[in-house]
DNA sequence: CTGAAAGCGCTTACAG
DNA sequence: CTGAAAGCGCTTACAG
C-alpha cells in the first residue's frame, strides 16, 4: 500500500514536510502543497490509521457500547444506534459498535487497547456497572440514560420527571379527573430503569396536587400479554378517561384493546404515549405522543463526546441534558366523556 | 500507559521474550513464560491495539456496513447487526459499524486506511454498488443478500426461490387453488431487492406448475397504506383462500384487517408470512411463517469472513450459502372452507 | 531457550 | 519554509 513516504518521493520533498502539507499543522509553501496534493490525489494515498493512532495517541474512533436485554422490547435502539453512527461521522469519527453482554469488561478491553477516544453508553440504568469502569478510564464518556449517580460524566436523556408532570397536566386541563398509567414491566425497574420510576412518581406527585386519581400500573413487554393486561386495568377502573402508557408495547397493543372494548379515541378514552416518533410512523400509532427522540439523543452524545475529545468542553463541568417533552399532538385528546 | 517494555522489566527479561511469551509463537521455559504471566497480571498489561495493527497488518476489527433507506421498513436490521457482532466476539473481533449513506465511499476509506480485516455488507442489492469497491479492496468480504453477480465474495442469504416454492406448495397440497402474494412495495424492487422478485417469481412458476390462481401484488411499507391496500387485494379477489405475504407491514396490519373483514384464520383464509422470529414474537403474529433469520445470517457472514482472512477458506471457492425456507406452524394453515 | 535490532507508517519536536 | 531524526508500542526475522 502507498505510504507517506511515496507521496513525498513523488513529491520531491521530505516525509515530514508531506505530513504537514497534509495536516496544515504548519505554512507550507503553495507549490509544494500543490505537489504533494498531486502525488496523494495521483498515488490515491490514505493514511494508516493504526499508525496513525500509533503516533498521535488519537483513534478517531468512537465506542458506542449497547445494552440488550433478553426481555426487553427496545424498538428504538436502532435509532440511538444510527443517532450516534451519524452524528460520529460527520464530526469525523467512526464508530466501534460492541454488544457484548459483560459491558464493563468490554468497556475496560477497549479502553486499555487504545482502540477508541471516548465512549457512548445506550441504555444506562440507574446504578450502571459500566459507570465504575468508565470512571476508571482515561477516555471520557456520554451516557444516553440518566443514572442515580452522573458525576464525571455527561449525560443526556429525556426529562421523564416533566414528561410525567407533563402529561398529567395535559388531562387535568381538559378535564380528566381519573386516569391509568401503563409503565414498563416491573423487571425493566428491578434492573435499574429509572425512567420508568421517574415518570411514574412525577406522573402521581402531580395527579396528587392537582387532584386527578392516578392508577399505577406495569404491563408486560409484549403481545399477547400486554393486550391482556390493558384489558385487565381498564375493567378494573370502568371510570377512568384517560389512559397514559410508558411502555411502547402497550401503545403498540391498544388500537386492538380499544375496538374490541368498543372504545372511540378520543370520545370516550383520551391516549398519551411516550414514545419515538419513528415507532408511531411504523405502526401508525394514532395516539398523541411525546417523543422519546433516540436520533437526538444519540446525536447530542456524540457531540459532547466529541467536545471532551478535543479538549473543547470544560472540564471542570459535567452537563444533565434533559430534553424537555413535547407532545406530539395527533388528535386522541379531548375531553371527558360527559356522563349523564 | 503500561506496555510490553514495562512488562519486560518487571519479569527481567526483553521485549520479544514477553511478546513471544503473551503470543506463544515459540517455546518458553515455564519459568520465564511465569513470570511474564505475572508481571501482566500485576501491571495490568493490555497490547496497544495501534501498535500491534501496525506491526502485524491485522486489527482484529471488521467493517459492518449497514445499508439504510429512508422509506424501508426494516425491523430485522438490528437482528442482523447483533448477529454480526455477537459472533464477531466470539471469534475475537470487534465490530466497526458503518452507517454511512454513501457506502461505496465508507468502504473505500475503511479499507484505504486498513481500519479493518474484512467487511460485511447488509441489504446488499442486485446491482449493488458497493460491490465494485469491495472487489478493489485487499480485504475480503462476506455479503447477506444475494446480489446478481457474486463473483469473487461470499454471500449468505435466505433462498427466495425455494421460500416461495413452499409458500406454493403447502398451499396446494392443503387444497388451495387461488391465493393471493403481497410483496414488498416496488420502489424497493426498483432499488434492487432481488429478494422480492426472486420469491415472487418462483412463486408464479410453481403456482402455473400445479394449477394455482396466484395473484400478485406489491403493498406499502408501512401503516395506513398497507392495510388500505391488503382490503383492496381482498376485495379484487373474492374467492382467494390463502394470503402469502413477503412484507413485514402487510404482517403486522394483517390481523386488524382480517377481523374488519369477519375472516377467520385459517378456517376462511390461510395465511403464511415470511419474516423474522423476533419480529413474530414481537407483535404476536398469528401467522405461520418462514423465518427469514437474520440472526443466523449474520453469523454465517462473520464465520465464513474470518475464515477467508485466516486463510483457512479455500482462496479459489467462493460460496453462496443460501439457507433453506423453513415454515413455523403458528395454526394458520388449513384447507380452504368448502363452498357449498 | 533467549536477546538485540529492525521495521510497521505515521507525527512532531529539534535544527537549520 | 523545509529536512533529518526520534519515537509511538508492538512483532518477528536474525543471531546466538
Amino acid at each position: 500500500m502507498v505510504n507517506i513516504g511515496d507521496v513525498a518521493r513523488a513529491a520531491g520533498v521530505s516525509r515530514s514536510t508531506a505530513s504537514y502539507a497534509l495536516s496544515g499543522k504548519r505554512t507550507i509553501s503553495a507549490a509544494v502543497r500543490a505537489r504533494v496534493e498531486a502525488a496523494v490525489a495521483e498515488l490515491g494515498y490514505t493514511p494508516n490509521a493504526g499508525a496513525r493512532a500509533l503516533a498521535t495517541s488519537r483513534t478517531s474512533v468512537i465506542a458506542l457500547l449497547g445494552q440488550f436485554y433478553e426481555d426487553e422490547f427496545a424498538p428504538a435502539m436502532l435509532q440511538y444506534i444510527l443517532g450516534v453512527t451519524d452524528r460520529a461521522r460527520e464530526l469525523g469519527y467512526d464508530t466501534l459498535f460492541v454488544s457484548d453482554a459483560d459491558g464493563s469488561a468490554a468497556l475496560r478491553r477497549i479502553s486499555d487497547s487504545r482502540m477508541a477516544d471516548g465512549f457512548v453508553l445506550l441504555n444506562v440504568a440507574e446504578n450502571d456497572e459500566r459507570l465504575a469502569a468508565l470512571r476508571a478510564a482515561p477516555q471520557p464518556g456520554a451516557l444516553v440514560g440518566l443514572p442515580g449517580d452522573a458525576a464525571g460524566v455527561d449525560a443526556f436523556d429525556l426529562d421523564f420527571v416533566a414528561a410525567g408532570r407533563l402529561m398529567v397536566e395535559r388531562m387535568h386541563e381538559l378535564g380528566h379527573r381519573e386516569v391509568v398509567l401503563v409503565s414498563q414491566p416491573e423487571h425493566v425497574v428491578e434492573r435499574g430503569g429509572a425512567y420508568v420510576w421517574r415518570l411514574a412518581n412525577a406522573a402521581a406527585d402531580r395527579a396528587e396536587e392537582l387532584g386527578v386519581r392516578l392508577h399505577r400500573y406495569y404491563g408486560a413487554s409484549s403481545q399477547p400479554a400486554i393486550g391482556r393486561d390493558l384489558n385487565a386495568f381498564l375493567d378494573a377502573h370502568p371510570a377512568a378517561t384517560g389512559l397514559l402508557l410508558n411502555n411502547e408495547a402497550a401503545a403498540a397493543a391498544l388500537p386492538h384493546v380499544l375496538q374490541t372494548r368498543s372504545l372511540a379515541v378520543p370520545d370516550d378514552m383520551s391516549v398519551i404515549g411516550r414514545y419515538s416518533d419513528t415507532f408511531a410512523r411504523t405502526f401508525s400509532l394514532p395516539y398523541s405522543a411525546i417523543d422519546s427522540a433516540p436520533d437526538l439523543l444519540g446525536r447530542r452524545a456524540v457531540e459532547h463526546l466529541v467536545s471532551r475529545i478535543d479538549g473543547t468542553a470544560d472540564a471542570d463541568t459535567h452537563v444533565v441534558d434533559l430534553i424537555a417533552p413535547v407532545i406530539d399532538d395527533r388528535g386522541s385528546l379531548a375531553a371527558p366523556p360527559s356522563r349523564h
